[in-house]
DNA sequence: AATTAGTTTATAATAGTTCTAAAGTGAAAA
DNA sequence: TTTTCACTTTAGAACTATTATAAACTAATT
């Protein structure tokens, strides 16, 4: 994904490209395969790769900003800090808990003979799927 | 479970039947299905359903040695909170995000075709599925 | 250039949970 | 029984991730 389509991409969804947002985006969504993170583990990446400064509420504001704007998906992990995934399409994950590493296994590697209906009145919105893994 | 039930499987985990532990083990045990719950609604229910006071840290404290011992697993779900449950076998659960409710499906009720395996140097602990609802 | 609506920032506030250390209690020993 | 002491409960402080606030800044429009 080049510069221009980080900046198509943030118009798009009514953000204006500021600094900071486009520098995040480039780190976030220039890369082949999927990025799992957290705020903090973002924080100290951003610190690490790049020159400009970022407020902690400038990520926070970004990062719900993008997943508003269905750039990012958040994924429920043990423990009390948030996931987000660049990774949008409906998938699921391995999680190795050994170094908090989430992998994603696409949708079409899970197929169920049976699952059970949904209870009376309510309907199925989706499906996740949680590989816990050992050594 | 009866009374005596509860004394054996709190001594038999090493944790003393002090008041306080065996009300709520009382509470949490002594029922027929599975029971799904956060620290802060069990809170209310003790308040309401006995005549003690319990402090919160207690609570805490008791939960934790529940689920040390092997009475409680505790289940992740969206949002801040922490989930407990009283079923403590393998099984997946239905999420109604409407009223932040767990439903069990038990095991059997979940049969898979075809599952990733597991990446190289690793092993399947476990598979969790969780099935989102809506109305 | 001036305006303005949106954005960033430092910091305060909040929420869930864990820690602390003093007071209380269960159960073994005397 | 009474004594003893490790274990437990408790109120409140501390902690951690996150969200709110409001002043300073900036992007885009005029
Ligand atoms: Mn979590
Ligand atoms: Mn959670
Ligand atoms: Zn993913
Ligand atoms: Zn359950």
């Amino acid at each position: 994904m080049k510069k221009i389509d980080i900046l198509k991409k943030l118009r798009s969804s009514g953000l204006r490209p500021t600094k900071q947002r486009v520098e995040i985006a480039k780190f976030l969504f220039e890369r082949e395969k999927t990025f799992h993170f957290t705020v903090e583990s973002l924080d100290k990446l951003l610190a690490k790769k790049t020159t400009s400064k970022f407020a902690l509420a400038t990520i926070y504001n970004t990062i719900h900003a993008f997943k508003a704007a269905g750039h990012l998906s958040e994924v429920e992990v043990k423990g009390k800090k948030t996931y987000f995934d660049t990774n949008i399409s409906n998938h699921h994950h391995f999680y190795d808990s050994e170094n908090s590493e989430l992998i994603d296994i696409e949708a079409n590697e899970v197929v169920f003979q049976k699952l059970p209906k949904a209870p009376n009145g309510k309907k199925i919105k989706n499906v996740e799927v949680f590989i816990n893994l050992k050594n």
